[in-house]
This record gives structure tokens, sequence and C-alpha cells, in this order.
DNA sequence: CGCGTCATTGAATACTATCAACGCCAGTGG
DNA sequence: CCACTGGCGTTGATAGTATTCAATGACGCG
């Protein structure tokens, strides 16, 4: 195992990933991608269900997901948890934490999950050497925040069947992007966690996941979903009251 | 009127700014706030309803909020407006744009306000010269992003009380923290925007504010806010059942 | 002073949360 | 190999809460 992992390492680095252009990598040379390459720590495989940090923990390093799939949460004072976030391959998390002394959230795989570790002092003096480095850490962090503020937008829709339209679509746009299906795929949570994502309790997923389904938008089996009719999934999500009559 | 506005914009520089420890300015050397200094273009108040800038606009600068209040949002393709955040003085605004060639966003004054105008570019080669004005960003960005984690929580909580509860709490921070009275304040913005905001219709905001009166938290005078009791309003904010069942 | 926007109030409706119960499936231990 | 168990998902009935619709009142601005 320990030999598979190390080949699989060395054969792994920033330039020949197939996520670089979604990544930190994204924008560098030659040259500072060697640099990042260097500080980069891949790391075996962690099982679903592990913490890749813990709210709390002293921050030291950021994440990249390399495969799998993760979940940024909060805890708050009275116990309750909110899924902050789900990131696919390509994305960085801990992110929040560079502010602050300690990791404000929690990060936990969904599945069996590779990430690649970048101790934050190691990026943040790379940086200082290469600005490229430091312009492309702002501008995920941008992407970032860009991405946040359509999530808040989500959030306040008030129908259940909305925030799924608009959830599942943006999976879908976002495993397109990285050479899978958009039309068919497999959501790496469970619904409870789709769930607490969206404000919504299980019992309302369930049923809106059916009511998508008996509209014959989606069809689903289990955690495979498959959009049949992305037009009226668009129009339902983003449309206007005008556009949803216009396809029922 | 632009005497005094000349006059007041050679008065007022990072240096000497009250709000530098919030804004762009905390934890730089005198050098570098020299050198940022000679960057920021203080503009003259813009008038309320003034637009910023317009989502769609070519980006250039990013804006320090110095007196006054501005609310950003963003525009989806039905013509629907989600306000994605409220920004008082020492906040930096147009962070999400960095990653992209154009605004996503719109940025909109409250009331008469000044800001300052960073022209991005200017900054990124700043950046470049001086680590401490890069590193700095980056942590105004991750604070950004843990604001909107914040937010993100906020939203999926089912009861409209415990929204507003939370929001004017969190207002109440902002405000104690610009040496502003924590417990009597003026909200910068209408009912329709904070509901809008808050995912929620004016109606509903009314009668939410009606009843936190009645149940003695808040006293209210139009957008004159006073917290009464603010214990019982954490308790209803981050409390749980058993919190606030105590309290009641 | 008059107009328009914003804010408020009431009544009816629609939606989601809650409570309760059951089916399904994987992992575990006998 | 099979039964057991616990987490997850589903379904039904009920209750609670926000939205919608309708109308009036208040305030600021020209």
């Amino acid at each position: 195992m320990t030999r598979i992992a190390t080949l699989s390492d060395t054969r792994n680095n920033c330039h020949n990933c197939r996520l670089r252009s979604l990544c930190l990598p994204d924008n560098l040379s030659k040259d500072d991608l060697g640099e990042l390459d260097s500080i980069v720590q891949r790391r075996k495989p962690v099982a679903r269900g592990a913490y890749l940090f813990q709210a709390g923990e002293r921050f030291q390093s950021i994440f990249a997901v390399r495969t799998g799939a993760v979940k940024t949460l909060t805890v708050q004072a009275n116990g309750d948890e909110h899924i902050s976030g789900f990131h696919l391959p390509g994305e960085v998390i801990g992110l929040d934490a560079i502010v602050s002394r300690d990791h404000p959230s929690t990060a936990i795989a969904l599945e069996s999950t590779s990430v690649c570790e970048i101790p934050y002092a190691e990026l943040e003096s790379l940086g200082d050497r290469m600005p490229a480095v430091q312009h492309q850490l702002v501008r995920v962090m941008s992407r970032e925040l860009l991405a946040e503020h359509h999530t808040g937008h989500l959030l306040t829709r008030r129908a259940a069947e909305q925030r799924l339209a608009v959830v599942l679509l943006t999976f879908s746009e976002r495993f397109a992007r990285r050479g899978l299906s958009a039309l068919r795929f497999r959501l790496p949570m469970s619904r409870l966690d789709l769930g607490n994502y969206l404000g919504l309790v299980p019992e309302t997923m369930s049923r809106t996941f059916r009511r998508l389904e008996e509209q014959g938008l989606v069809s689903i089996t289990g955690k495979e979903i498959e959009l049949v009719d992305i037009c009226a999934m668009k129009a339902l999500a983003y449309g206007n009251e005008e556009a949803r009559a216009a396809t029922a």
C-alpha cells in the first residue's frame, strides 16, 4: 500500500494535475509551479467521516481537494451544526481560517478523499517572492466569495423545490467543469447533509425530491441523479413565474 | 462645497483614520501605510441611492467605506434582486470582482456615504513590492469569507424572530467595534432591504419587529433600535430550546 | 400640500416543520 | 450464514408559521 501511494505521489504534482486550472496552480508559470509543488504535501487518502481539521484547532495549512469530496461546517454554541459548503476536487478549503489563529470551521471527508496540504506560512513566504502565487491565492478567495453570494441567494429562495433545483444545477455545472457528465452524477453527501445545507429537514428533502421526479425533471436512484429535463429545471430554478407557467 | 471636501480630503489619510484597524491598513508599518495612502483616492460623498458600481461594469477598484453605509446586491436573470450584504465604515467591498473582469454585484449607498477608492491594479503592484499589503488583503478577504459563513447559517434558521435577533445583534457588535453604542443605534437600511437580505417579506418583518418589542427585547422607533434585554436577545438568537424556555 | 414609497395591519392560504411509524441497507457479531 | 442493530430515507397526519392578498396609515421629498 505504501509503495503504491509513494509511486502515486511522485507521479502526482501540480504540473500534470488535471485540476490545475481550477485550483491554486492556475495562472502560474512553469517555474512558479515548481516552487509551489515543492511545498505541497500530498497525503494519502483519508476515509469517509475523517476530519481534515476541526473547529478550534490551530490553523497551519489550507487544503486542496484532489479526489473525493469534503463538507465544511460550523458548530454553534448550542451544539447546532450548519454545513457551510461541499467541496469537490480542485477546490481549496480552510481559507476562512487565515484571519484568525484557529480554524473557525470543521472539514469532514464525505467519502474516501485525498487532499493536498499547503502549509500556509510557506505559501505566504512563497507569495512574497513570487507575486503570481499571491495573486492566484487572492483570485481563489475572490471566487469563493462569489460562490458564497450565490449560496446566500439560494438560501433566501422560499420554495424548497427551487432551492433543490438550484443546488442540483450547481452540482451539475461543477461536475461538468471537472470533465464528468452534467446530466448524470452521484451526490456525495447524504440527504441529511444536503438538507442541513439548504435549511430543510430530511422529510422535506425526501418529499421535494419526489415532487421533482413526478414533474419529470429528474430521475433519482439513491444518490444517483439524472437531470431529465434540464431546461425545465433551469426555468424552475432561475426563471420567473411566467417562464414556469409556460413550461407547465 | 468643493473647498470643504478638499480640505477634508487632505486631512484624511489612512494613518490618522479611526477605522484603520478594521480596514485594509491594519497591520501595516508606517512606510507601507504611506505607500498605500498614495494610491487611495478619497472621493467626495455620494448621495443616498447612488451606485458605487454596478453589476456588469468593468472591475477596476475596490472600495472601503469611510462614512455612511452601503448595500451590495446581485441581480438574477429574471430580474430578482438579492441583497448580499450591508457594509459599514471600515469594510471593503468589491472583492468578489477580483476573479472576473467585471463586477458580479452592485453597490448602492444607503445614505450619504464617502468611500476610499483603491485601484486594484495599483494595489496589486504595491503588494508585489510590499508583502504586508498583500497579506492584509488576504486577511480582509478571509474575514469576509468568515462573515459569509455566518450569514449562511443565519439564513438557514427557520424562525423569523431568530433571524432578526441574530442580525440585530450582529449590527450591535459592528457598531460597538466602531465606537458607537451597542445598545442603541439606527439601522441604515429600509425594512424592505433588511427583509430581502433575510429572505422575509416586508409584512413578516413588521410583525416580527412587533413581536420582539412585545416580548420586551427591543424598543423600536422607526429605524432607531434599542436593545432592551440583550441577554434574552442572545438566548433567542443563539440559545437552545432550554435556554429560551428558561428566560420565558 | 400632494404624491409616492415605505410601513403596518388583518384575514385567508400555502408551505414547511414536527411527530410518529415503518422500510431499507450496510456493518457487526453470533 | 444469518439475525441484529443503527443510521438513513421515506411516508402520512397534524400543527405552526410565513406568504399572499387587500387595504390603510405614515413618512419624506419635491
